[in-house]
DNA sequence: TTAATATTTCCATATTATTAGAAATATGGA
DNA sequence: TCCATATTTCTAATAATATGGAAATATTAA
């Protein structure tokens, strides 16, 4: 992952509306929930969450399927990995048992 | 976690800046560097540094020692790891094997 | 006590993001 | 075909953030 994708994901998150959808996503993963679900269940108007969810779509963390008339939404769980991956990356110069705590990954 | 500080957080590190910071300082743990080092590495002018290392302790993604002249920074592990829990909790309605690939955490 | 070094604060400017109403688009059902 | 429903795009007002020069503060060394 490269720099600027990081700043594209983590920015994408740092907004709460975004982040509840983040997480909603990923409570209701795999199968994920249309967007008509996760407007309800956040109480946001259309327009602002379709705004959203398009930039969460951008930053790779969450993907997207027709269904008829219904747009599902799902987590992408490869895209918060990475991000993860990206933050945790190279702890304590490669040796991370050197870490108190020791860092997740 | 709340929401709200883990909005901080993300968004702290939302910047390319302050993301190279906040890793370079991962690399470097658990010893840290003085702002002097880390403008030196990053070609930051010391003013801009110094918000932008304000913007990460305010966070809780970095802690701060005063040594004589110096200031150290360090990453601060706990906060990185609350924050990761925080994305990544409840996956899949609590049965994260359901998840494919599986999320880190 | 004076000078040099390290870091922070102050400030004005420039840039970017968020919000939601109104309108547009798209699909399926009657 | 025509209407209802789901979602997105357009738009403009509002708000938040990043930048770095100049000056201030703090510590050490001479």
């Amino acid at each position: 992952m490269e720099i600027k994708n990081a700043v594209t994901a983590l920015a994408a998150l740092a907004q709460e509306s975004r982040l509840a959808i983040f997480r909603l996503l990923v409570q209701n993963a795999p199968e994920g929930l249309t967007a008509g679900l996760i407007a309800e269940q956040l109480a946001l108007p259309a327009p602002t969450l379709s705004f959203h969810l398009k930039t969460l779509a951008q930053a790779g963390l969450v993907n997207t399927v027709q269904e008829g008339r219904f747009v599902r939404y799902r987590a992408e769980i490869e895209g918060i990995n990475a991000l993860i991956g990206f933050l945790t990356d190279d702890c304590c110069g490669g040796h991370p048992e050197l870490c108190t705590p020791n860092l997740k990954k």
